[in-house]
DNA sequence: CCGTTTTGAAACAATTTGTAACGGACGCCC
DNA sequence: GGGCGTCCGTTACAAATTGTTTCAAAACGG
């Protein structure tokens, strides 16, 4: 467990992945677990996890917020970019803050460090259960075509055609403000949800405009289209909507 | 408030049961979640909670573990045993075995007292996400749809479409001045009632005018059509009044 | 390393909202 | 019926918020 992402194998309740870079909180939770009925593979960074993932099927994903490389936020949003695997989140920080940030960022849950291991166990049964109860009728991965409106997205090869099929040149964050609001269309974002869904830099200025001028800039290019300016809407207070019925269909590349 | 379950109109996020024997939690809670778009029920017990229920389509459940008559964890599993509805508990308590009480007992999740609303909104905000993505694409895409004399409201999307078909370019404050009124149609409502459900900026001046200003935009904006101009009547001394048969539609948007 | 693009901040512009003032409508009282 | 006080509609202007453009620094790619 030190080393490659190691797979123990127990009676199943489903496969479980700890991402922390304390060996100890890696075998505490993982023996706890394995004796509960889990499967229980460990990693101690974002690679390492990336690997794991991409190797086994996961049921649920702990992750712990302070880690070496990439953050347990970042990487929450990494995961849930293309997955809806569970995540809950390790955080010794109390701070209210910390608590949102994982949550907006895509966790289903988080438990403070230090934590028992009976409370980690029972937010897992509880994650769990509300995971499996929802599996019915909906697909884990994120499709990898979006649509809104005649316009067409390509999530995969982060492309964007225009009704009339122009391929509208989107920069990096653009792009990403745009699966934001897609994924979260007909909803009022504030600025600050809006930041984090985006990944884009963090401000705890209130007078930020940051957002502001990138929205202007998205709805520059999305005026392409004659309706296309209109596709993301101000409520004054709030924050943006984007108002469009949003289609997902998967792609074809395999 | 204080005496029936009460409902507060607001655009469509979904509709909050707040449940707390405490009126200043219930108002707290309500104001703030109203102010992001939340709909909100309030009920100072298990009877008031379970009539709201028998009566309004919920769509999350903030419940309170300490209750006069039967506990939170009691009205948890009560409701558990008969429908998926989320529910967030409120609990002064930090003990683990309350926690996981809580959790065992049926409930999406945990907000400890003293709390910040925003930490609220942000864990109803990821229930909520959750119970939808559970349910099936087709219920988060789907569009509130209102109809008065011809013209056509889209909540979700903020759309107003007169009845000609003309869309209608309507202000933040506008457009929730309008949702207030037809949320109450053929009602007198006074001009605090207005501020309150339109969630305008609350006065307690009583010679302020905001109100009447901001009518005498809207009427402006309405218009648009031969008689639009009056369907907002002035109740001399009272208030105003919505003078139109209101229709409500959860429809799929086109 | 260098040229280009992207991004954030600052400055300016546009829109929305709130306030003050004026005048007409309304209703009460004589 | 008329006078008078109060209430309401509207407009103009001020304040607040948001939209856009420009500039400079950072990031990116060859």
């Amino acid at each position: 467990m030190d080393q490659a992402p190691a797979a123990v194998i127990a009676d199943d309740h489903g496969h479980i992945l700890v991402v922390d870079d304390d060996p100890q909180i890696r075998l505490l939770v993982a023996r706890f677990l394995q004796r509960h009925g889990y499967q229980v593979t460990g990693a101690p960074d974002g690679r390492a996890m990336m690997e794991a993932l991409a190797h086994s099927a996961i049921d649920l994903i702990v992750l712990d917020l302070m880690l070496p490389g990439r953050s347990g936020v970042e990487l929450c949003r990494d995961v849930r970019a293309t997955s809806q695997v569970p995540i809950v989140m390790l955080t010794a920080r109390t701070e209210e803050s910390d608590r949102i940030t994982g949550l907006e960022g895509g966790a289903d849950d988080y438990v403070t460090k230090p934590f028992s291991p009976r409370e980690l166990l029972a937010r897992i049964r509880a994650v769990l259960r509300r995971a499996r109860a929802g599996r019915g009728a909906a697909v884990t991965q994120t499709s990898a075509i979006v649509t809104f409106d005649g316009w067409r997205m390509d999530l995969r090869r982060r492309e964007l055609l225009s009704p009339s099929g122009t391929l509208i040149d989107l920069s990096t964050g653009e792009f990403d403000l745009l699966i934001a609001f897609v994924e979260h269309a007909n909803r009022v974002l504030s600025r600050e949800a809006l930041m984090q869904f985006a990944k884009a830099r963090m401000s705890d200025d209130p007078f930020d405009r940051t957002i502001d001028v990138q929205i202007s800039r998205l709805r520059r290019k999305l005026e392409a289209d004659a309706r296309g300016g209109q596709l993301i809407k101000t409520v004054r207070g709030a924050g943006y909507l984007f108002a469009s019925q949003v289609g997902h269909q998967q792609g074809q590349s395999a």
